[in-house]
DNA sequence: ACATAACATTTGTATATACAAATATAAATA
DNA sequence: TATTTATATTTGTATATACAAATGTTATGT
């Protein structure tokens, strides 16, 4: 459905309004049905993000810094994202004896297995949307997401 | 930019998360520059929104419902978004006498004003990114981000 | 060694958002 | 006309986010 529809414009945009809209409107209705899946598990996106992040760092702590230079939007607030990880058991936090200024976050197996358990809804989640385009369109589209991003100095 | 690289990543991913990666980390970086251009004249991005909606209606009033499904991200929450525009005397708020469950929402003359002075600032945020791609390649991204949207039942 | 700067994280505070429940009005139905 | 249902908005509350200032630690320069 073109984006003026789905905004209820009356009028149509240029193609440079049109990226635009047509981008943040895309990203939340991909962030709306994404939240539908992990709801049930009282998990939000951005503690679902961190959650990935540790896995990825297989058995590697990270340190604030590197969660939040991981994350999809930059929060200012990793301490207390990671607060509520903790509460539910699903990390573990503690001052990094070499530099006591950083301090080691790392997943449990709590974490892990609740990763495995959303692994298959998350994939059914994307490939809902992705499906909707052939190979060749989806290389295209990332391709035209990175070049479209990327601000030239 | 890679998606792997801007997220550090040490493994690709495969299509279809890329995309759904590729979407998300895009709109931040829009959003992120957009919010430096409005942060001066001290209102958020949801609420230039609703300005914007408000100045489309060409002097109609808009209640609540209307306000809420042509924002971008669906807000639970129009009615404080429109009591933060109404505290700046950017729109004016009254009970509709045909309808009295109705609220009709109108832009003032200082939040025309305040959208004439950012308009020129906010093209050149929307063509500092298109400028990236040339015209095809616009009308391309439009066209997969609306296939790439659409749920087929 | 001491002062200063740089770094990593946390905390305070104000604002924003999400969700459900409450309120008020209008329309439909019996 | 009284009751129920639907519609439109608001409010309460809990949680999340943004931003600046504060804290604690390490590195650097004199």
């Amino acid at each position: 459905m073109k984006i003026e529809d789905e905004l209820k414009s009356t009028v149509d945009y240029n193609k440079s309004t049109r990226v635009v809209l047509n981008l943040m409107y895309t990203q939340n209705v991909i962030a709306d049905s994404f939240n539908e899946i992990i709801k049930p598990y009282d998990i939000s996106g951005e503690q679902y993000n961190v959650l990935r992040i540790l896995r990825g760092q297989k058995g590697h702590p990270a340190n604030m810094c590197i969660i939040q230079e991981r994350m999809l939007a930059r929060t200012s607030n990793t301490t207390r994202l990671v607060d509520k990880l903790l509460l539910k058991n699903l990390v573990t936090r503690n001052v990094c004896p070499e530099n006591r200024r950083k301090i080691e976050v790392l997943i449990t197996q709590k974490g892990l297995d609740l990763l495995t358990e959303l692994d298959p809804k998350v994939k059914e989640h994307e490939e809902s949307f992705s499906k909707n385009l052939n190979e060749e369109e989806l290389i295209q589209l990332n391709t035209l997401l990175e070049k479209y991003r990327t601000k030239i100095n």
